[in-house]
DNA sequence: TGCACTTTGGCAACAGCGTTGCGAAAGTGG
DNA sequence: CCACTTTCGCAACGCTGTTGCCAAAGTGCA
């Protein structure tokens, strides 16, 4: 449920103004969700529980920003007929970047989602903190057409490793110590003049997931090099007290088993991966889906989306292990409907670039706490 | 951070009146944790980003309702002192029911929380439908004074078991099939003609811990005769979308372990309730460990606090080595602190029943969705 | 003792929010 | 062609928090 938040700090006093946002968010959201199709005033008024007329308002001062227009009119049932309203996808755009390690993906969105521009570069992780900046730099000014530029909402970078996603500073990339500590989002917003927003790759790939209509709460299993995890509770991504949530990988579920690279032992990953590693697919499948099954009797969350190289290496063996296990699960505790659906994510390999880029899209729509 | 909800259905339209009572209940929540101590309004308007004179609007109304009082005026800085307000605990109050396997405790609490009346009885779970309703009926009705009768917000009941906290139904209670489905909420609320919430005893315990005062996000993992977990996140219970989270002791932490009562195969609270009853303590604590570890690095929380008859047989030991495995999982991370504060829960053997009171109380002061 | 100063906090006027009442606009159906 | 239905905006309204102003109640210096 998304929350109300004052313009001031603490914990919460909401003024006019805040509830005047919150409210505008909401039918931006239903807007957006409409797409090109549109959406009434009064549809507007139902879903949100608004009166008509606030509704209008709301809508009158949109169209007047631009950020809405009108598209057509609905067939009548009896009376004047509906106009219906639509978001105007141009009216904002963001940038998102997908550092990995040995590559660097970037798109450009509009309000919409929809994908205007992408590029890929060479530049990874392993070229160290300068050149990573400038290349990026370069990249996303490269991307820019000069339409965008006065829509700009800024640059949402996504990348894999424990971060602090408030302060925007990494605390470490395994395998590249020298970017321990880097405060990314400040250099990276000097060097572009534009806001930054930095967070970790699974979590930016949740955030698209959720935002492109994957509904309630889910789980966003990333099966890579390693393996992560993105939540989405109630909507909007969990990041916990100090951001770290998600990690996945590292969840024990063989006391003493294999040593893992964290130095537990009997993590998930490393039963995973090293089931991979022999081609054992099902075992790996297996263990992945002990470790959503988990995650599923933990949070109750209502679904479990996967993604990552390896997945997409063999989608339906991973999808039908994992899900064997959830349903053995969901049988033993009597629930009817056969347990919680696993599915392929959709996105594919410019997901995560995508979800970087809701990082500052998705605000204005009352997603990511407005 | 608790959100806005409009008096209508939909996905949270809000109006003034909901502005007016998020406010309200700020205040009022505010004004609980200051205690007897009282809290100025100048210090209201500071902490909750208002304006002094709002608050000292939202104060008088309060006053007026009978729900807040001076309660003198602190030392002068070189001006008008400022006048103290505090909450009035004795203008609200609600019954807490504890429904455990083999007695039944209850407890009358007002506003601040405090235990006005308590009392148990020997009516377990065991004794069926229609004997456990009414023999917690009587024992409500006997608790609660003339006094109290008016300002009487509901009944609160906590129990054991999966159930639906929001249509208050019970799925099935282990070890007593005729409780199957039973539907205690609609039944127990005609009976007594008094509002009531039902919810599971991990629940309400880790509600109550949060209305006492431990903040952010934590859990709270109770070892009784089973093992369940209470969450808590940013300050509200997290109960999932089926109202099935906190399935905590089914977590699988040995792939192919021994069999547990659940079907699967080396959940934690098969492995810790037999070293426990092998009489192995520090062993049950490490898997009790393992079991927190996991879910602190999935949800990043802040806190652990333990609970229940097993743990308070070994306080010392459990606390111990639960932080143990917290310890050497936080050092392996890096992060320094020395990870995750592992505490006994506060509140003891009638920590559930208070927890369950709070679940008519805490929505006054904006906990649980107002 | 008296006066200037600081700080609190209530009263009154205000701007802005969603709501209500009403009427114009724009269709349908007989 | 006209009665009817439905949409939707204008105007007045009630309520919210905000701002401007002033009385109240202290402190501290002369």
């Amino acid at each position: 449920m998304a929350g109300i938040r004052g313009a001031a700090a603490g914990p919460g006093g909401a003024n006019l103004l805040a509830l005047r946002s919150h409210n505008t968010a909401l039918v931006l959201d239903l807007l957006r969700t409409a797409g090109a199709e549109g959406i009434s005033r009064l549809e507007l008024a139902e879903r949100t529980g608004l009166t008509p007329q606030a509704v209008s308002k709301i809508t009158a001062r949109l169209r007047e920003e631009g950020l809405a227009a009108a598209a057509g009119r609905r067939a009548s049932t009896g009376g004047k007929p509906r106009t219906v309203l639509r978001l105007v996808p141009e009216a904002g755009h963001a940038v998102g970047v997908h550092l990995d390690r040995d590559e660097l993906r970037a798109v450009l969105v509009d309000l919409d989602g929809t994908v205007v521009a992408e590029s890929r570069g060479a530049v990874g992780l392993g070229a160290g903190a300068d050149a990573v900046v400038e290349g990026t730099a370069r990249q996303v000014e490269a991307l820019l057409p000069e339409t965008a530029r006065g829509s700009l909402l800024g640059v949402g970078v996504a990348l894999p490793g424990p971060l602090d996603h408030t302060r925007g500073m990494l605390h470490r990339v395994t395998g590249f110590p020298e970017w321990d500590g880097f405060p990314l989002r400040d250099v990276l917003a000097g060097r572009l003049g534009l806001p930054v927003v930095v967070d970790k790759d699974t979590n930016a790939a949740a955030l698209g997931l959720a935002v492109a209509g994957e509904g309630g709460s889910f789980a966003y299993l990333h099966l890579g090099t390693g393996l992560g995890a993105g939540l989405v509770i109630g909507g909007s991504v969990h990041r916990g007290a100090r951001t770290g949530a998600g990690e996945f990988g590292h969840q024990v579920i063989q006391l003493d088993g294999p040593v893992c690279g964290c130095g537990n032992r009997g993590c998930v990953e490393v039963l995973c991966l090293s089931a991979v590693g022999r081609g054992d697919v099902p075992e790996a499948a297996r263990v992945l889906g002990a470790g959503a099954a988990n995650l599923v009797g933990l949070l109750d969350i209502d679904l479990v989306l996967l993604g990552g190289r390896t997945v997409a290496s063999a989608p339906e063996e991973f999808v039908a292990g994992v899900g064997a296990v959830l349903g053995e699960r969901a049988r033993r505790e009597g629930a009817g409907g056969g347990g919680v659906p696993v599915r392929v994510a959709s996105g594919g390999e410019w997901g995560v670039a995508v979800g970087a880029a809701q990082l500052l899209v998705a605000p204005l729509f009352g997603r990511e706490d407005g």
